[in-house]
DNA sequence: TGTGAAAAGGCGCAAAC
DNA sequence: GTTTGCGCCTTTTCACA
């Protein structure tokens, strides 16, 4: 099903991850190959699934969500024989970027977005803690970004 | 310098953060606008910085990358004045995808990437535990993933 | 701001080497 | 894997409402 990668790949996928606007032929004088076989590597990695799809990342703070919050979520014992419910809520909510089931303490992390502090609270209050089985929900602010990056490290 | 975003931005940007393969003929369709309008609008948006920039996302399963990490970080009283260097050092390493400073108990949380266990563990002893002036680091394993998005909310 | 049209060039894609 | 090529589609820019 899915060929393993060679390192002309990895450099393809470098580029790519980190601008999805060059062409195929630019990456292919780049990684110094020819347009074709570029071109056909860079398809067959779509259909292997390794690359997953592009999209455009948006600058939060000109978008007003100035705030990311870190919440660890712990379910009650009763809640834990159905957690399909919680998740399938979670991954409805728009603010929640990301959601890790976790081991040690807390059953879920998640990522949340938010434009202010109200904004949050009402989110906490109002949508995660409303949620039937959520016992504890301990909530941690970031106060600024040394690095965000959704390029993975490909040795 | 930034123009407000109307709601037909949004819509947009919306799509544009979904798929960022959408041409803008295409967008211009599903907003109904025709399609010199839609382009600008675009075209405004990037130069604004709205839009960062397009990516091509990746599986990380499929990379072997199966583990993500969260590692929270405390430095030493005198570590906290010399945090540049910190920084600059974490900004480095590929491993970690995201770095937040933190209000409460810890000074940073990372996310970090690894292929296994023992990756991750020669990550965290051979470099992070290197850095001068970290005192701890207390990481979180992420067992499986609910939801992964880089789509933020737009209203 | 929106509309419609139009030029030019690039790009995906495939075929032949 | 390479070079070549065709045709479509996209981006980009007009003039105009």
């Amino acid at each position: 099903m899915q060929t393993p990668l060679s390192s002309l790949d990895r450099k393809i996928l470098l580029l790519l991850q980190h601008n999805a606007d060059l062409s195929a032929a630019e990456i292919a004088e780049k990684v110094e190959l020819s347009q074709s076989p570029c071109w056909r590597r860079i398809h067959r990695m779509q259909e292997d699934g390794v690359i997953e799809r592009k999209v455009a990342l948006l600058n939060p703070k000109k978008l007003g969500l100035g705030m990311t919050v870190f919440v660890n979520i712990k379910l009650s014992a009763h809640g834990r024989n159905n957690l399909a419910e919680f998740e399938a809520a979670i991954v409805g909510y728009a603010e929640v970027l990301e959601c890790h089931t976790m081991a040690g303490e807390s059953d879920y992390l998640l990522k949340v977005v938010a434009k202010d502090i109200d904004h949050y609270e009402r989110f906490l209050r109002d949508h995660l803690l409303q949620r039937p089985h959520v016992q504890e929900a301990h909530s941690h602010i970031a106060m600024s970004e040394v690095k965000r990056t959704t390029e993975l490290p490909l040795d």
